[in-house]
DNA sequence: AGCACGCCGACT
DNA sequence: GTCGGCGTGCTC
C-alpha cells in the first residue's frame, strides 16, 4: 500500500514551523495555494509550501479539508522570493507569505471581486414615501447618473441595504455598465523629452530588461529623475510586461501619480495604505493575473504576487520608511534587489542622497553608479553656508544672522523656510560654550544620557558615569541634552516679524486630511512668509518662491549613539536644500551650528554628496560597521530590566562564536516604553551567512525555553535604529 | 496568535 | 457554592 499523499502548510501564526496534512484522493495540490485546514479545534486558510513531504512519526496528520480555488494563489517566484524573506529576516514563513495576501484573502474570502451590481432607473408609478430622504437622494443618484456602480454608491455613502429596498420595490434593476470614457489615451504620451545631461544618464541604463542588473542613479534635487523613469519605461517596457515603481508613503502624492498617468494612463495601479479592502482585492488580482500594469506601490508591494515583472524602481532609495518597523522586519528596498535578481530583470534605485549601502555596492562594482549632477531648467544649486552659534545669543533658537537673513529675504518679497531637525536626535550631552561633548575612555563613542538614573553610558562596552550638571570641561551650566528647546521657534518668529504670515507644516498642524495641501496652496500663491517646519518640509515638495532655508541645528545628528545618524543628517539637510532656489532665483542654506569646523558640514557646503558619502564609508569602513558588516539586534523586553538583561546575558554566549561578534546587552535608550523594559544585545559578523546561521540557531534556542511570564524577543537584521 | 484548560477571588 | 480573572501549553 502506498502511503497517504501529505502537504506541508504555512498558517498566518507567528510560529517558525509549518504543519502537514494528508490529502484527500479527490484533491491536487501544489506549491503557493490556498487551503483550509483544521488547526486544534478551529479550521484556517493556510498555504501549501511543500507536497510529498515524509510525514512526522508519532502523530497521525489530519486531511487538509479542501481548495479556496484550483490555483495557486502565490506562484513560484514569489513563494521563492518570501521563503528567502523568511530565512534572511529571521521571521515565521507563515507570517511572510500572508503579507503576500490582501486582507480579503488572509481571512478566507473567496479570491474573487464581489460582483458590482450597475444600477439603472426603471419605469414605475411606485411613489417613496414623503419622509424617504435617503431613499429619494439615492434614487436620484442613479438617475442622474445610470450605470452608476454600488460600491461608488456605497463610497457616497449609500448603504447596500438601501439599494436592495429600492430593488425590491422594483424602482431599480441592475443591468449594463455604462461606457468608459477615460480622459487620458490608454498608451498616454510619448516619452519625456529630456535635457542633455539626461540624455546621457538615459543612455547609461541597461538595454535588456531579460537580465537582471542593478543600477544607482544619484542624481541630485531637482534633476529630473523622475522624468528618467518615465523615460526608460516608455522605451523598454514591452507592452504586455508589468513593472512596479517603489517610492516612499509620503511621495505617492496625487500629483506623482497624476504625471505617471499622462504618460501611462490606465496601466498605472496603486498600492498603499490608505487602499480598503476591495480596492486591495482588485489590485492583487491584476498583478496575480499577469496583466499589464505599472504599480506605483509603496514597501509591501514588493511581495505582490507578479508573474511578469520587467523592471523595478526603488525611488528615493535610502528612504528610512523602506524598513518595516515592526513585524516582519524587511527592507523594501532590499527586497526588490533580490527580486529583480529572482526575476532576471533591472533594478534602478534612485536618490539625490544615496544609503551607504547602495553607494558601497555602487563603488564595489554591484550596482552600475550613473551621475545626474544637473538641475533641470538651469535652476541652480543653492549656496550653503554654516551659521556658528557658541556662544551666541539665541532668539527660540535662531541667532541674530539668522533673523537678519529672513529678514532681507521678506524685504525682497521672497520666502524663508525654517527648518527644525528634531530626527536624529539622541540624549548627547553638549556644553552650548565651548562645544564639549563626553566621550567613552575606553571606545571612539559619546556617552548617552540617562535621565532616568542620571548616567552617562556607553553603548559599546559597559562603562558608565554619574552625569554632571555642568560642563566637565568649562563648568558652564548651559551643558544640555542636544537638540532642544526650538519649541518656542514659531511664536519668538510671529512676534520677531508681526507683518508676515508663520505657517508652521509638521504632524500637529497637519493631521486634518488634506490639510497639507492647503498650506502648500497658500504658500505657493507667492506672498512673502516664512515656513517653520520638520523634517515634513524636507521632502518632494516645491516651493518656487523659497529662497532661503535656516536650519535651526544641525548637531543632532553629528554626535549620535546611533552609527547611521550622521548619514541621515546629511541626507535631510541636502534633501531639505534642495527646497532652496527651485524657481528662477537662487537659493540660500544657512544652517546653524556649534561645530561649524566639523569636517562633515563642511563638506556637506562644498556641496558635493559624493565626497561626503566616501567620508562617512571611511568611518563606517574603520569602525567596522554596516555595509561592511553585516549587522542584526536581538531585542528583550520584559516587566523589569533585569528580566530583559538576564535573558540577554544568558544568550550572549551562544550567539558568540568565531566569526560572530557580541555588543551588550545594553539597556535600549528610550529604555521603557508602556512600562515594558528593553534591552538588546547587538550581533556583527564579516559573513552575513554566518551571521544568520548563528540567528537561525539563537531562535530555535528561544523558541525551545520557556521564558519567564511577560518576557518577550525579537530579531531585527540590518536594523535601522541601533539606540 | 487563538483557544482551552486550570486554579484562586467576589458574587447570586 | 459558581462566574471569571489571566497564567501555561498546544496546535499537524
Amino acid at each position: 500500500m502506498t502511503p497517504p499523499a501529505t502537504a506541508r502548510i504555512a498558517l498566518n501564526r507567528p510560529l517558525r514551523r509549518l504543519f502537514d496534512y494528508t490529502i484527500p484522493d479527490r484533491l491536487n495540490l501544489q506549491p503557493g495555494q490556498r487551503v483550509k485546514v483544521p488547526f486544534g479545534r478551529q479550521t484556517l486558510t493556510g498555504l501549501v509550501v511543500e507536497t510529498g513531504v515524509e510525514p512526522p512519526t508519532g502523530i497521525t496528520l489530519k486531511p487538509v479539508s479542501g481548495v479556496q480555488e484550483e490555483w495557486p494563489a502565490l506562484p513560484e517566484n514569489t513563494l521563492r522570493l518570501l521563503s528567502w524573506a523568511s530565512d534572511y529576516y529571521q521571521h515565521p514563513l507563515g507570517e511572510c507569505l500572508f503579507t503576500a495576501l490582501p486582507p480579503a484573502l488572509r481571512r478566507g474570502r473567496p479570491a474573487h471581486e464581489k460582483a458590482d451590481e450597475h444600477w439603472h432607473r426603471q419605469k414605475t408609478d411606485i411613489t417613496l414615501a414623503a419622509n424617504a430622504h435617503k431613499l429619494k437622494a439615492l434614487l436620484e443618484a442613479i438617475t442622474e447618473k445610470p450605470g452608476i456602480s454600488s460600491s461608488d454608491l456605497v463610497q457616497q455613502g449609500f448603504t447596500r441595504a438601501q439599494l436592495r429596498n429600492l430593488e425590491g420595490k422594483g424602482l431599480i434593476a441592475a443591468g449594463e455598465a455604462p461606457k468608459t470614457s477615460t480622459t487620458v489615451s490608454p498608451q498616454g504620451l510619448p516619452a519625456p523629452r529630456l535635457s542633455d545631461a539626461q540624455r546621457e544618464a538615459a543612455s547609461k541604463l541597461p538595454e535588456q530588461t531579460g537580465q537582471f542588473s542593478a543600477s544607482l542613479l544619484y542624481g541630485i534635487t531637482g534633476s529630473g529623475k523622475t522624468e528618467l523613469y518615465l523615460h526608460y519605461l516608455k522605451e523598454h517596457l514591452q507592452s504586455d510586461e508589468q513593472a512596479l515603481v517603489l517610492v516612499p508613503e509620503i511621495n505617492l502624492t496625487p500629483q506623482t501619480l497624476a504625471r505617471f498617468r499622462r504618460y501611462f494612463g490606465d496601466r498605472i495601479v496603486v498600492w498603499h495604505s490608505a487602499l480598503n479592502d476591495g480596492q486591495r482585492l482588485r489590485t492583487w488580482l491584476k498583478i496575480r493575473n499577469g496583466e499589464p500594469v505599472i504599480l506605483i506601490g509603496t514597501r509591501s508591494a514588493v511581495l505582490l504576487p507578479f508573474t511578469n515583472l520587467r523592471c523595478i524602481v526603488v525611488d528615493e532609495e535610502h528612504d528610512s520608511s523602506y524598513k518595516q518597523g515592526e513585524g516582519f522586519r524587511y527592507s523594501g528596498r532590499d527586497v526588490a534587489v533580490y527580486r529583480a535578481h529572482l526575476n532576471q530583470c533591472p533594478v534602478i534605485l534612485g536618490s539625490a542622497t544615496p544609503s551607504l549601502e547602495s553607494w558601497h555596492n555602487a563603488r564595489q562594482g554591484k550596482y552600475q553608479l550613473i551621475a545626474l549632477e544637473e538641475r533641470a531648467n538651469n535652476a541652480q544649486p543653492p549656496e550653503l553656508t554654516l551659521l556658528d552659534i557658541r556662544s551666541r545669543p539665541l532668539e527660540a533658537g535662531l541667532a541674530r544672522p539668522a533673523l537678519n537673513a529672513i529678514s532681507d529675504t521678506l524685504a525682497r518679497g521672497e520666502q524663508a523656510l525654517v527648518f527644525v531637525n528634531r530626527r536624529g536626535y539622541s540624549p548627547v550631552m553638549m556644553c552650548f560654550d565651548c562645544g564639549h561633548l563626553e566621550e567613552c575612555p575606553h571606545c571612539d563613542t559619546r556617552l548617552t544620557y540617562h535621565r532616568r538614573d542620571r548616567a552617562m553610558r556607553c553603548h559599546h562596552c559597559d562603562h558608565q558615569q554619574a552625569a554632571t550638571s555642568a560642563c566637565p570641561k568649562c563648568q558652564s551650566e548651559n551643558y544640555k541634552p542636544v537638540g532642544q528647546g526650538t519649541e518656542r521657534t514659531e511664536d519668538t518668529l510671529a512676534e520677531t516679524f508681526p507683518e508676515t504670515p508663520v505657517v508652521r507644516v509638521d504632524r500637529d498642524s497637519t493631521q486634518r486630511k488634506g490639510s497639507i495641501q492647503g498650506i502648500l496652496d497658500k504658500v505657493n500663491s507667492g506672498k512673502p512668509c516664512i515656513l517653520v517646519g520638520t523634517q515634513m518640509l524636507a521632502k518632494g515638495h516645491d516651493f518656487p518662491k523659497v529662497t532661503l532655508v535656516v536650519v535651526v541645528n544641525a548637531d543632532g545628528g553629528l554626535f549620535s549613539v546611533d552609527f547611521r545618524a550622521p548619514e541621515q543628517m546629511i541626507q535631510t539637510l541636502l534633501q531639505v536644500s534642495g527646497r532652496a532656489g527651485r524657481g528662477d532665483k537662487p537659493g540660500k542654506v544657512l544652517i546653524q551650528t556649534c561645530h561649524s569646523d566639523h569636517p562633515l558640514l563642511n563638506a556637506l557646503c562644498r556641496g558635493d554628496y559624493p565626497t561626503i558619502a566616501d567620508q562617512l564609508m571611511a568611518e563606517r569602513e574603520s569602525g567596522q560597521l554596516p555595509p561592511f558588516r553585516a549587522m542584526a539586534v536581538l531585542r528583550a523586553e520584559a516587566d523589569t530590566m533585569q528580566a530583559s538583561l538576564q535573558l540577554l546575558d544568558t544568550i550572549k554566549p551562544m550567539a558568540q562564536t568565531p566569526g560572530v561578534e557580541v555588543w551588550g546587552p545594553l539597556p535600549a535608550v528610550i529604555a521603557r516604553k508602556a512600562n515594558r523594559h528593553r534591552a538588546q544585545l547587538i550581533l556583527c559578523s564579516n559573513h552575513r551567512k554566518q551571521l544568520n546561521r548563528q540567528l537561525t540557531y539563537l531562535c530555535h534556542h528561544l523558541d525551545q525555553s520557556k521564558l519567564p511570564g511577560g518576557t518577550r524577543w525579537m530579531v531585527d537584521v540590518d536594523p535601522q535604529e541601533t539606540g
